[in-house]
DNA sequence: CTAAACTTTGACATCAATGTCAATGTCAAG
DNA sequence: CTTGACATTGACATTGATGTCAAAGTTTAG
């Protein structure tokens, strides 16, 4: 497919994807004419994209633990000592992370519930 | 304790404690000559403003969160239909982003657990 | 009292993510 | 073939979070 359609899937302006794609988060065939050309698993590797970088990764962490997670699928992961501290330090900080994220994501809820909106139930 | 004194205890720099208090998210006493005053909670709260701020949440968002906590956890919550709409989306959006985290999360785990540095284990 | 360390405000700089626009090329429909 | 929708690249603008610096007052150690 082409960028007009991954963005309209995906929700994700056409701009972004070029620049995850400079970014090195995102990959793209081109086909004859230069235009870029995704395939379906491109949809949620973009999209996966998208989350991390809104989850306040930068661009170039996000790079990484995108790699991390294809290459965890696929072989034997190999990285230097350097990386492996790396990541240790980042898991830890998504661990901050997802703790913060979660104690708010509870306290949001809660809120909703007690503030008893059964009439709002359509809203997601 | 004055703004040194929390920075220093949350490792959040001076310059952004500031600028958290001018957005909202943090409130500050003020002693005779004009000097912030802190007290051990804040400590905590603007803990957990870096820490909204750091999962990709704006300033904006963020301090209307915390104000969330704090009135869940005191009163019966009363809000506008409005604003239980947005909190709803935000919701949404909060599950989300714990969703895309926690994967990555784990891969990065799997990863460095697979990749067996247990040498390395000191470093958290 | 003086010097060093801290605080305040305010201005200005930076960086990354994102928007927007322009000039140009491609493609599909009429 | 021409027009309109879409793509490409590249430049420029904006915005939010953050760093840095300066001028001035405060506090504390000596």
């Amino acid at each position: 497919m082409k960028i007009g359609e991954l963005s309209q899937r995906t929700g994700i302006p056409a701009r972004m994807l070029r620049y995850y794609e400079e970014q090195g988060l995102l990959a793209s065939e081109r086909s004859a004419n230069g235009y870029r050309a995704y395939g379906e698993a491109d949809v949620e590797r973009a999209t996966r994209a998208r989350g991390l970088v809104q989850a306040g990764l930068s661009t170039r962490l996000a790079k990484v633990v995108l790699d991390v997670e294809r290459q965890c699928a696929m072989e034997q992961p190999t990285c230097s000592r350097e990386l492996a501290e790396m990541l240790a330090t980042e898991l830890t900080a998504l661990d901050d992370r997802l703790a913060c994220l979660t104690k708010s994501r509870d306290a949001v809820a809660r809120y909703l519930d007690l503030t008893r909106n059964g009439d709002l139930v359509g809203a997601a």
